[in-house]
DNA sequence: TCTGGGGTCCTAGGACCC
DNA sequence: TCTGGGGTCCTAGGACCC
């Protein structure tokens, strides 16, 4: 039997900007300052809603979410602001770089939040001496406020930076759960929504606590194996890692717009697929990926959404074969309704200088020495898993079909 | 004259293969 | 003369978060 060793918990940051797109725009205008102030998509058409708010704002009841008709109504003097994405990804990239320079361990999980593992950091001061100094740091050289959540784990440093906004620190140890998580109601924990909070309050779940003690088994035949995993957090159990690298692995690339009028307009209907398709493609050349599932979103009239996707067999960048995919999944399954939004987002991707080297992979000359193609074969295997080959042809780059790398893989093998 | 746009993860059924 | 069981892939939709 091995021997007991205490382990050693981590102490984990979650990092917090308090209503990011406001404050920026407060630090880059100081005149807006202490003023009521919301940014807002589209503030000039229909169906504008309220991305953040200041805190003046909040006062008067504006809340993220809102339709812009309804915050002005309640604070008649909101001023209100089309978002500047550029100016929050600068300033979202500043912030980042003061993380950084405690620990690389940071986990960016969005614009304005993310984790951090100051557990080896014990040199640099107590964690709320850590802390401190990194809101310091953000106030005064950003202008901008955070706050920080200091807890054993992800979920407990998430939930502990809530706690205390603007510019909080919160220290969430396991043994302050009872008297500081525990009585918070259900819905504010984080991954409890609308629906989850809902099925829970049937069970007589109204607590944080309530969560925590309820029989896992009921919990399981409601939300799956979601029960299982809300009920650990809600004990203060949560073993995901802080990784610094999970940012790169994007997993989809996509763009939707809501159309100024609902239409039926096939021309119009396909110029904005168009527009979508542009958008995508400019957005996988930044990131130098490729694609290999189309997925098409129409919205309709009565808010019904619908998505239908497609696996292809090459991988694809060019917005005419991103569009010419979106185009076929549309006229196959347009009901004639009206349509409300229009989403194109491309899935299943991969690096384009990787798809490239597969690729050459099978300009077999190279590999007239068998030991080098089947190394080449378990290095690529090792990095995707049990079938690289699935995914290697490219129409613009040399035509390669599968069946192809298929029936030359097996040949290749017997002799 | 309500409810945006960017994502992630999970589930579930059917096809298909062995 | 009657239908197993496991695994993977594909598709669609739901829930959640910022």
């Amino acid at each position: 039997m091995s021997k007991w060793y205490p382990k050693k918990g981590r102490v984990i940051f979650h990092v917090d900007m308090n209503s990011f797109y406001a404050s920026v725009e407060m630090a880059f205008d100081p005149s807006l300052k202490g003023k009521p102030l919301a940014i807002a998509g589209n503030p000039e058409e229909r169906r504008g809603i309220v991305v953040t708010s200041s805190y003046e704002a909040r006062k008067f009841g504006v809340k993220t979410t809102m339709p812009l008709w309804e915050a002005r109504k309640l604070c008649p003097d909101l001023i209100v602001m089309r978002p500047n994405f550029e100016r929050y990804r600068t300033a979202s990239k500043e912030m980042f770089k003061i993380l950084a320079d405690v620990t690389p361990l940071v986990q960016p999980v969005s614009i304005d939040e993310g984790y951090m593992d100051v557990t080896d950091c014990a040199d640099q001061g107590s964690p709320p001496q850590i802390a401190e100094r990194i809101q310091k740091r953000i106030y005064e050289e950003l202008d901008l406020p955070c706050s920080i959540g200091i807890a054993p784990n992800k979920f407990l440093a998430k939930m502990a930076s809530d706690m205390k906004k603007p510019m909080g620190i919160t220290i969430l140890r396991k043994r302050d759960l009872s008297h500081k998580l525990w009585p918070l109601p259900i819905e504010e924990m984080y991954g409890v929504g609308e629906k989850t909070g809902e099925k829970l309050r049937k069970l007589k779940i109204e607590t944080i606590e309530d969560l925590a003690k309820h029989p896992v088994l009921d919990l399981k035949k409601v939300l799956g194996i979601n029960g299982e995993r809300l009920q650990n957090r809600a004990n203060g159990q949560d073993e995901r890692p802080v990784d610094p690298d999970a940012v790169h692995d994007f997993k989809s690339i996509g763009t939707s717009t809501t159309l100024p009028q609902d239409t039926t307009e096939d021309t119009e209907i396909q110029s904005v697929l168009r527009r979508l398709c542009n958008k995508v493609e400019a957005r996988m050349k930044n990131k130098k990926v490729l694609t290999k599932n189309i997925q098409l979103m129409i919205r309709y009239h009565d808010r019904k959404t619908v998505t239908r996707s497609r696996q292809l067999s090459d991988f694809i960048s060019k917005s005419d074969d991103l569009f010419q995919v979106a185009l076929q999944l549309f006229d196959e399954h347009w009901n004639q309704n009206p349509v409300r939004l229009l989403g194109v987002t491309a899935s299943d991707l991969a690096e384009k200088s990787e798809v490239t080297q597969q690729l050459d992979l099978f300009n077999y000359e190279q590999y007239a020495d068998k030991e080098k193609l089947y190394q080449a074969i378990d290095n690529l295997t090792e990095k995707y898993g049990s079938n690289p080959f699935r995914t290697i042809s490219m129409p613009s780059e040399g035509k390669v079909s599968t069946s192809f790398q298929k029936d030359f893989l097996d040949d290749y093998k017997k002799d």
